[in-house]
DNA sequence: GTGAAAGCGCTAACAC
DNA sequence: GTGTTAGCGCTTTCAC
């Protein structure tokens, strides 16, 4: 209001209303736990309220060589999936002092780096790779590379799910998980069973893959490479993969099919509507993940469960102990997931 | 690798390799337009190349004031209206060079004041309020304090729904569309349409509730109380909300539903679905905002059309024409909106 | 308990 | 076309 000139107010101007030094004034603002005068930490504290004082946080940081600054790289945060994770670890972030920078890498090579060089740059305390490891030529090194420059500043990294990148790591059980929810569809007497897979250059999806194999494996039923379809974690494309199963003569038809994660599964579900086959009557259906969505498809989805939210909040809460040197746990933490039995799966019918 | 000392590298080392000095460095890392000729341009992208060279952003910052970090505020990053916004923000601001904050405030006051003032500190370059201002004794007028201090700075400010901040804006017609909807189902013959409300201190629901009676006042229908019910903008009180309905004598139970966002007319799908109601046959639904979610619930919901992400990425796109001093618009921009008929909905069958 | 002064790493005048 | 230097605003030895 009657503040007349453009020149922003610095610690320097502080002080001077309050009659002490830019130390003492530091000293108060910075709220160490240094020693200052009852009286002299008054001054200070109305001298910055009366001028409106914001402390520059980018001095600060020059200076403390902390930026108090995180982020966290995903596919895509308006996916469910990334959207829960990235709210858990932001809610810790913002008890804990940090702001959370949030990037969408669409799973692509080019930009996934072009941010950790960014953040590099901007001298962020932490990264998180919420999203699993991009399996591409060359990608693996390169990217290890500028996570080291990374860790040798200082800056903590760490990934929750499965990765290529050397770094500490929160992740629920997927290979586990898929074996399990495979495992229960073969006690539901199923025996043709499909798998929508994710995107094949990505880490964790071929893990869920392996886990499917496993259990087929386990309960000695051959893997039948056509009942192994093409997914790309979206629902989009997941309608068209569906649709090629009419085309299978009725014996080779699959009686459940398991979806690489939920958007998938979900996809699957429009994609059956249209062709006019109901679930679970016709053909089961699961998919991997638990999103809140799960619970308001029709049918509801029976799904592998893991909880996002928390993995996010896990995430965090070990960055912060990574870059408060108090990290104990071992490297790799792998979290037991479970299944949650909907509607949308059922015992086989008994043909004929 | 070779590396044995754990000082960091500054732009005085790569000028020392380069046998430049710092401000020649600088001239060409900073990739200004500033003349420099080239052999020795290559020489100092050279030995930034060996030296791995992370230009420091945060003395960057401080020499420019330009921090190119925008934040986003949000009630809840992981609500899909704002993860679209959000989106949309983060795309455009990737582009451009900015990095994007994400702030969960809520929809409290505190969290989001707090929020501010911490962006402040940081010198973000812009703040974008996704959500509505709140209506809460005594806020509007702190909030716009405190903005006020960010736009003396040279920050940005702009909100992309009805708002108490006075600021630019980019808003999608929540007025309009919610009397055009009510006009809607006016013509398809209902005359007891019940209104599920948004949080009551949120300023854009209450808009939408405006538009929804200013539907019905034009229609010379009276509007009665007993049909517009709370709701908080979430799927869960929503249930509650339309159980009600039950017990209202049938003739005065409502034909039609509108919801005052989709989250609400989802909840309101799935309270009627576990009640026996049928949609569209025994009631009408309809929502707001067109959330992916819409077209794979079952019906399928009609709502009221808005495209979020291109909300997000114009808005992103006005923040750095303001920065850029380039912004000609009128301070208040709004869209029109319109309506999507999909399967919730049908014209009132005859009765008897 | 308080103050003076040296940087953190960069850019932008201002010389040459 | 290149170099010298003065800060940006803060924290932190080091004196007193």
């Amino acid at each position: 209001m009657g503040s007349r000139d453009i020149s922003s107010i610095s610690i320097v101007q502080v002080a001077e209303r309050a009659g002490v030094s830019v130390a003492t004034a530091s000293r108060v603002i910075s709220k160490t736990n240094y020693p200052v005068s009852e009286p002299t930490r008054q001054r200070v504290l109305a001298a910055a309220a009366e001028l409106n004082y914001s402390p520059n946080s980018l001095a600060r940081s020059m200076k403390t060589q902390r930026s108090n600054l995180v982020a966290v790289l995903v596919g895509d945060n308006s996916d469910p999936y990334f959207a829960e994770i990235t709210r858990g670890v932001e809610d810790v972030a913002n008890e804990a002092g940090y702001l959370t920078i949030v990037c969408n890498t669409d799973r692509k090579p080019a930009k996934e780096l072009h941010y950790v060089q960014t953040l590099q740059d901007l001298r962020a305390d932490g990264i998180i790779f919420a999203g699993g490891g991009l399996q591409e030529p060359d990608y693996p090194e390169q990217l290890q590379l500028k996570v080291n420059e990374v860790l040798r500043r200082g800056g903590a990294v760490i990934t929750l799910s499965a990765h290529t990148l050397q770094v500490p790591s929160i992740q629920a059980d997927s290979f586990g998980g898929a074996r399990q929810m495979t495992m229960r569809l073969l006690e539901l007497g199923h025996r043709r069973i499909a798998f929508i897979a994710g995107p094949s250059n990505l880490l964790v999806a071929n893990v869920r893959l392996q886990g499917y194999m496993a259990a087929l494996a386990e309960a000695g039923i051959p893997i039948s490479p056509g009942l192994i379809l093409q997914g790309n974690f979206s629902e989009s494309d997941t309608e068209r993969a569906v649709r090629g199963l009419a085309n299978l003569a009725p014996e080779h038809r699959p009686t459940a099919i398991f979806a690489a994660n939920d958007e998938t599964a979900i996809g699957a579900l429009l994609g059956l509507r249209k062709m006019g086959w109901k679930v679970p009557e016709d053909i089961s259906v699961c998919g991997f993940g638990d999103l809140p969505l799960a619970q308001r498809v029709v049918p509801t989805l029976t799904t592998v469960h893991m909880d996002l939210r928390y993995l996010g909040r896990a995430g965090m809460t070990r960055l912060i102990a990574i870059l408060n040197g108090e990290d104990t746990v071992e490297p790799l933490v792998i979290w037991p997931t479970s299944i949650v039995e909907r509607d949308s799966t059922s015992a086989i019918r008994v043909l004929s």
